[in-house]
DNA sequence: TTTCATTATTGAAGATTGTTCAATAAAATA
DNA sequence: TATTTTATTGAACAATCTTCAATAATGAAA
């Protein structure tokens, strides 16, 4: 057997979609070539970034899901971005924030299961820059990239 | 003019996409209908809950984002879903995760500015159940949805 | 207002893609 | 081993997206 699921999400979590012309079409009640030339211009102006699949993570061994909130050392105060633009490259990040408030950066992080999550963030965490960090464990997912579940 | 963007949004945001199967084959150097076959497994299973777009949601009047970490007053405790999943259905709201630590509810809210915020916070937090509200101000995004800006 | 340039809408034709189907192979089960 | 279920695959088909050229609407400038 191939198995090639694994690959599947791991493509499916940021693109390889594409619009359902005619179906739009259909549903609004509009010529599908309208609908073409007002997609190509969201995707012409960079307002879609991209079309992609949304799961139901705790069916594919990333039901584990953490909030983390980084508070900086005071000589990272400057550039955020650099950490987080680090941070965010790694495929169990869902999203990296910048924010104000009680913290410098926010992240939701999907892993497996509790090993998976401790094996990251005793990986990623200590570098230079990050002072605290908070975890808030999600126990139950309502609602997902606008997606309700 | 018919400014139907607007409508394609709300859309995207959703769903109404598709995969690309002839591009994973190619992709993966597989056959278009192994790719098919393996797709529409993982939908069988309702392991992919949807296909829609990813956006640079400060081009789409969607810059202000947040966080709301919220308490439950002692006698919700018990049903955080209820709450939950009524939060879940405004049209505003990216996600909404039960969890454990400092507050019962987390979620990430996408307005156009501080003002439509305010609406929001207004017309939906005084409401049975809901003890206290902390935000968490985004400032600026450097990963969505496993998507990197 | 009139002219001109740009943007938006649309139908028809063409190119590409998703889907179905039937046959085969592999894996799991008894 | 025998049997059932699951997985892979190519060929034909149906559906979709895309291109193109014509037209309409909009906005800017004289």
């Amino acid at each position: 057997m191939k198995d090639i699921t694994p690959k599947l999400i791991g493509l499916f979590k940021i693109g390889y979609c594409t619009p359902q012309i005619a179906r739009i079409a259909k549903y609004l009640k509009q010529p599908s070539t309208t609908i073409h030339y007002n997609i190509k211009k969201l995707e012409k102006e960079h307002k879609i970034k991209a079309y992609k699949a949304v799961f139901d993570y705790s069916k594919i061994d990333e039901g584990f899901c953490n909030f983390i909130l980084i508070s900086l050392t005071p000589d990272e105060y400057g550039n955020p971005e650099r950490i987080a633009k680090e941070l965010a490259k790694h495929s169990e990040v869902e999203s990296v924030d910048i924010c104000t408030g009680d913290c410098e950066i926010i992240m939701k992080v999907r892993t497996k299961d509790q090993n998976d999550y401790y094996k990251f963030v005793k990986d990623i965490i200590p570098r230079k820059g990050i002072g605290k960090i908070t975890s808030l464990m999600s126990l139950k997912q309502i609602k997902t990239e606008f997606v309700e579940l």
